[in-house]
DNA sequence: TTCTTATTTGGCAATATCGCCAAATAAGCA
DNA sequence: TGCTTATTTGGCGATATTGCCAAATAAGAA
């Protein structure tokens, strides 16, 4: 692979990988309902906040989604919402693969 | 996080993080634009074929792609097309980002 | 069968990710 | 100022991923 394809589709591959995370897809599903701050995410996902804000950044990092400080807390919100089109193509390949699976047990 | 929500994000998020590799996504990339076999895939990665092999084991173990043995090759192809939609957002992503870069550069 | 090619798998070292605790930073309030 | 809450960051151990080499398996040809 020549370096710029190869760098092309590092950089492509860091956004998708940035989702491939159940917490992080969590936080992505849950921010297409509205905006959120740090610590109602914690609390819905149930892990340590700093584990959160981390998984936060990340994603903030790539481009997915934004932060907006009001006061002392922090608000999360879906920078691209076209990243919620992977949910219906996600659940698709889950679909074909259980019925794949039910094929193979007959 | 509720343990069957933690487990359907844990399904949807493997698929997505089999995505979330650039050799993975230039496989799916070019097997988008017909099927290729294993040795056709080492040479335009330029990677170990014992490497790209596991690559596409585990695009086919979580069903993005399917292999069908053809004498002494293995070819393999897309079994949902509908991952090719991630490439436009990514893309969209990229952009994005790009454009805040600059305006932070000014 | 033996030889050659195509692919997968075992094993391992290097690296990356993850999640927690503790500490640092930020903001608001008394 | 000091106190409390919200968030981020440093650090670390546990685990997972990655890529290679070597060996195993599969298929075809001599």
């Amino acid at each position: 692979m020549e370096p710029n394809v190869q760098a092309r589709f590092a950089a492509r591959a860091k956004i998708i990988k940035a989702m491939g995370h159940p917490t992080r897809l969590f936080i992505v599903d849950t921010l297409s309902r509205g905006e959120a701050n740090v610590q109602e995410l914690t609390k819905a996902i149930g892990a340590d906040m700093s584990t959160v804000s981390r998984h936060l950044g990340l994603l903030k990092e790539v481009g997915i989604i934004r932060s907006e400080r009001r006061g002392s807390q922090v608000y999360y919100r879906l920078q691209i919402p076209c990243v919620l089109n992977f949910f219906d193509c996600v659940e698709s390949v889950i679909k074909l693969t259980a019925e794949e699976q039910l094929k193979l047990a007959e």
